[in-house]
DNA sequence: TATGAATGAGCTTTCATTCAT
DNA sequence: TATGAATGAAAGCTCATTCAT
């Protein structure tokens, strides 16, 4: 719907808080409105907004899972695919990752239990890799958790540097300190 | 000063937008007016608590680089004061870290130079870690990002689970990952 | 029509300001639109429902008229029907009487013309006792007014105790003064 | 407090949901803002409004009780004072004892308290006759409801001939049905 | 005739900022 | 320097009304 992604843009780059909803209507080619016949309140179309991408991404871990790639290859091609969507959704996954944080209490559990889901498939790759003995014993949530820091350094190179980041020059890099990092031996 | 704390207390706990000026002058008992002889606005009072806080951080990593602490060392201990600084400020690294990227264009360069400088820092401990030939010949800028990211991971956590981080228990387990990923062999 | 109906209903239960045309419309089991197939505006629907209800106690007022009854016995009557549909109308009848008056610039003279008819009759009632020398000379118009006016006590006693009226607790209490008020001696 | 004053002027000629904060300010001479340093809301400045009203009423009502008039000449005192003050404030009147009905949920027991003071007070008067013999034993909660209801009959007045009420020419047929309804004999 | 998605004017309320004291 | 009442732009949201189907 044209809603979500004038919303996604919008929220992408100003934030939530400083986003308007007229502009994301006039984004939209629609009217004021008209979002409220979709989502119930500013903060509603936010969530779809974060439904939206944390979908997006889920999806992507989910296919890689049930791909028959090695460990080593699950956990590359995962943090590829990470890196190639926080290159092209850089700013969205700002958003998503980084602001909902203090909408926390009112949007109850849903964000909580969308990340927790998300985070729990790539944390499954990296039970399959321990359980294979492909992977060291390393605390896999933790493990999990730190691929998304890793994800998240790229987008902060984004900030420092002022422009979209450049994945394909960071993924070898990262990719080499976390599986070296995980990898049994 | 008080007002800053009290600024800090307000933005670590609900964001720069969702807090209002004349908390922040009742927390620090100080009339709304007095903020503005000190800071020429809401903006400028968020960079003296970004100022704040990286300057904390900047600090103890330049203790760190100046100690007598072997590479590993160092990285270590970066890695704890690091952990150890998100454990007790949590909620104001999320905001430092967070937030500030929507408020770029209008403050201008002094965060990203914040910024900028505070990453030096840690690239710095890690280049030394080359030269010495104690660490692999990594991409310094984006291995020091990696550890920002990190840290980050310890945030995630503690937004899942809904409480404090506890540190220690993901301490051992990023240090391992991270300098496996990095040290020589 | 059930448009009328559930119109009542509604404003009766949230006055004129408050009520939606869409709940009404859903009440009614009909869609928004239809309603302006019927009614040119939520104004319009509402004069609807003020000549409904006037209508209704017009057509007992009128009945009583052509009846047999003594004077006295008209007013003791009128007094009942009037308290009986107040009873069991009686946010209705606090819409019609006194939210009308805000909207009576834009309805023009319709309104007016109604409930002046309306204490017409009543007036009646009371000339036709003043002429069969059973009332004394009291003004009429007056007099007509009063009668409304008591009947409004009774809405009062409603909201003070915030239950429906009990009429016949009050009938009595309100006949006495009133006869006592106007018939001769 | 001139917000009052324009908030009466206001409120008593469009109604309360029909009111425009913001005509109010600028009819108070004041910015918009301003008027919530002092109410908390719309409604909470149409309680302040009733409240005025209210009191007004009621500090008149009250000086009639403690004054030495007998029993008829206070409620002579009281209708000519309630009548006196429709004449000057209908507009107000109405506002005070019809549109409140529909705000009653939310603004609490407030206004059922005050205006319950207020029916108190007559009711007061009239036992007051009561137990002197000047009155029959009417019941007062009623008589004093129904005084209520002819103040009313003027304000129905003013609607039907669209001009102030002229009280004159009403207080004497009103006083003498009263009067007659619960003097003794 | 009936529908209901789309509309957008208009409303209440907030809050960073100013400035007379 | 400190104050806090006053400000008014700005924002989220509602809802009567329209009109293509």
């Amino acid at each position: 719907m044209q809603i979500i992604e004038a919303a996604v843009a919008e929220f992408a780059s100003k934030g939530y808080f400083a986003s308007d909803v007229a502009a994301i209507a006039k984004k939209a080619g629609v009217a004021k409105g008209t979002i409220y016949n979709y989502f119930s309140s500013k903060e509603d179309l936010f969530m779809g907004v974060v439904r939206t991408g944390l979908g997006l991404l889920e999806e992507r871990m989910r296919a890689i899972r049930s791909s028959r790639l090695s460990p080593v290859g699950k956990i590359e091609r995962a943090l590829k695919e990470y890196l190639s969507f926080v290159e092209r959704n850089w700013t969205l996954y700002q958003v998503i990752t980084k602001e909902a944080i203090h909408l926390f209490a009112r949007v109850s559990e849903e964000y909580c239990t969308k990340v927790k889901s998300h985070v729990g498939v790539i944390e499954t790759l990296i039970n399959d890799g321990i359980n294979s003995k492909a992977f060291r014993k390393v605390d896999a949530r933790t493990s999990a958790l730190v691929l998304l820091g890793m994800a998240d350094a790229v987008t902060w190179e984004a900030v420092l540097s002022n422009r979209k980041p450049n994945v394909l020059k960071q993924h070898k890099a990262i990719l080499e300190i976390y599986l070296r990092g995980i990898v049994k031996q």
